[in-house]
DNA sequence: CAGCATCCGCAGCGATACTG
DNA sequence: CAGTATCGCTGCGGATGCTG
């Protein structure tokens, strides 16, 4: 069988072990690809990603980390000065995720203008 | 500048042209990937992939066809016969998103048992 | 600086009933 | 068969105020 089918009976066959319903569905949420694209480029702090990341409330970057953190895929360290710094970087693993997140980034990337295309065009049809 | 950084900039210089926002956000929800992996061995019927999508609400099929369709990844083609057939099919951009999306669903399936240690790990540590 | 606690609106989603 | 229409809930996510 070749590997993509394999993948995709995996998906279908049970709800307990599919990797859509308990690994892509923990990060298609708001803001967890925005955050681990923040990290890649190394560890940063609270209000550093919080400024960078446009639009995120403090509320869901605080919530957002706790998850990634919980999934494996960010470390969070706090370094006792005054004030205090608490730095979030990714663990190997949230780097290796970021591999396939970076393929599908950048498909969305390149195909970005014919997909507002379509949306027009659907729209149109629709009148 | 490596294309991983173009990427990355790209994502974060505006919220206008952000791929993440735009196009990552859309197939993000509960259903979209799922039915994507559905159609990617061929066309299907309405109430067959309902059937395969194990715990899909009609409405929400119904739905995210729509969405996945004004996205330009799906097409609906009726036939009128009696009873209705309508068959969803991937569109040439739908089965090329399949792509870095199987090699994204690949990787979770490959890593499914590192992120439930994972999550066992963080939630003993929070007691 | 890096958060937690609280309140709350609303979109996502499911259940149910009905239709061409 | 392949939907539409309606209702209701749950939880995501934003806003605000407070703290070590």
């Amino acid at each position: 069988m070749a590997p993509e089918q394999e993948v995709v009976r995996r998906v279908f066959e049970n709800t307990e072990e599919c990797p859509i319903r308990n690994v892509v569905a923990q990060i298609g949420d708001k803001w967890s690809v925005l955050i681990l694209f923040a990290l890649v480029d190394g560890a940063d702090r609270f209000n550093a990603l919080k400024s960078r990341i446009i639009g995120i409330s403090q509320r869901m970057l605080t919530r957002t980390l706790r998850d990634l953190e919980r999934e494996g895929y960010v470390t969070r360290t706090v370094y006792p000065e005054v004030p205090v710094r608490v730095e979030y970087a990714l663990t190997p693993m949230g780097r290796d995720l970021a591999k396939p997140l970076y393929q599908l980034v950048s498909w969305a990337g390149e195909h970005h203008e014919q997909i507002k295309q379509a949306r027009q065009d659907y729209d149109k049809r629709s009148d």
